[in-house]
DNA sequence: GTCTATAGACTGATAGAC
DNA sequence: GTCTATCAGTCTATAGAC
């Protein structure tokens, strides 16, 4: 693995716990092995990582996504999956999704990195609303109606689980916020 | 109004804008207009200030909750009161609940401060719990069956609702999140 | 590419005068 | 209670040798 993975991996690990302010060169410069000097070379300003991290972080989301839709023609295993994707990505109820611990760190972040927060969201809305438009055919999810309207709830609800399940460091949190949604599906 | 109290409305202005590794004593001092030594007089060390800061907002989110009870009756109102109030925490995208701000920073913070944000949770699922039973009872939410799948759901939907909406900075993706459980009231 | 050394600003916190 | 002055440590970032 080249240096520059290696640095996001480490990067990406750290900030997923500890948020964008949470975070500092020295911390990723001990974990790697390397200078903080070296990382400059890398990535020239922590700014620019930050960059470098979410628009990472958001094209790997997207390929999971595409995974999804591969797996199953089924809506309700298409969530289902969803839902799990960001259980584990909660390791435990250590790490929060990227764009998550990001948002608190909102005004520390560049334009640029800005944009791509929002880039994220959209393409999930997106996919999440395509999908509920494919459960009101195949009656996969019960009580389903307005497919924007479940899109954007069930992107708050994970959100928020994931939220109340690292306050208290307990992936059982996480299950319990997600189960009534979970109990829709056929 | 005393010193003390003038810091604390400060510190939790600038934290549920910035996470608790987003702000500084020299901020606050700024702010308010006396010096960084004079804030440690009032809270030695930046993990008292924490502490006293969910302590005073978990009783005041306490006291809330009550005033919402002693208003209406009917569940339905209740718990479109409880995620009127988040929404209004939000301030059109710029601030979140401290506890969700927080809960970002959790390995910053103290072990009495992670206790405090904990009480908050269970103090609030035991609310919207109980507001849910009443619920199944006077028939004004739809569908509800189980309170405490409900109560746990509901959290996590507001608390992911701010959190998208911070991160667009705008209030509607809040309403947009919330509007399916809202469809769901008498 | 990686290093050491360093700049300049900021961090939380303390000592002691008033 | 509030101040100035200061501490030791950290932050992001740069210069220049190898």
């Amino acid at each position: 693995m080249d240096r520059r993975t290696e640095l996001l991996n480490c990067a990406e690990n750290v900030a997923r716990r500890h948020g964008y302010d949470g975070f500092s060169y020295a911390d990723l410069a001990k974990e790697v092995g390397i200078s903080k000097a070296s990382i400059h070379y890398h990535f020239p300003s922590k700014a620019e990582l930050a960059v470098a991290l979410i628009e990472r972080y958001a094209s790997t989301h997207t390929e999971a996504l595409a995974l999804i839709d591969e797996t199953s023609d089924i809506a309700s295993d298409r969530l289902a999956a969803y839902v799990q994707g960001y259980r584990r990505a909660l390791s435990g109820g250590a790490k929060l999704c990227l764009c998550v611990a990001f948002s608190i760190s909102r005004d520390s972040l560049s334009d640029e990195a800005l944009s791509e927060l929002d880039l994220f969201h959209t393409n999930s809305i997106e996919w999440l609303k395509k999908t509920f438009e494919l459960a009101n055919k195949d009656g996969s999810v019960t009580h389903s109606a307005n497919p924007t309207l479940e899109a954007t709830a069930l992107l708050a609800t994970v959100e928020g689980a994931q939220l109340v399940a690292r306050a208290a460091n307990k992936v059982a949190d996480f299950d319990k916020a997600t189960k009534l949604f979970l109990s829709r599906l056929a």
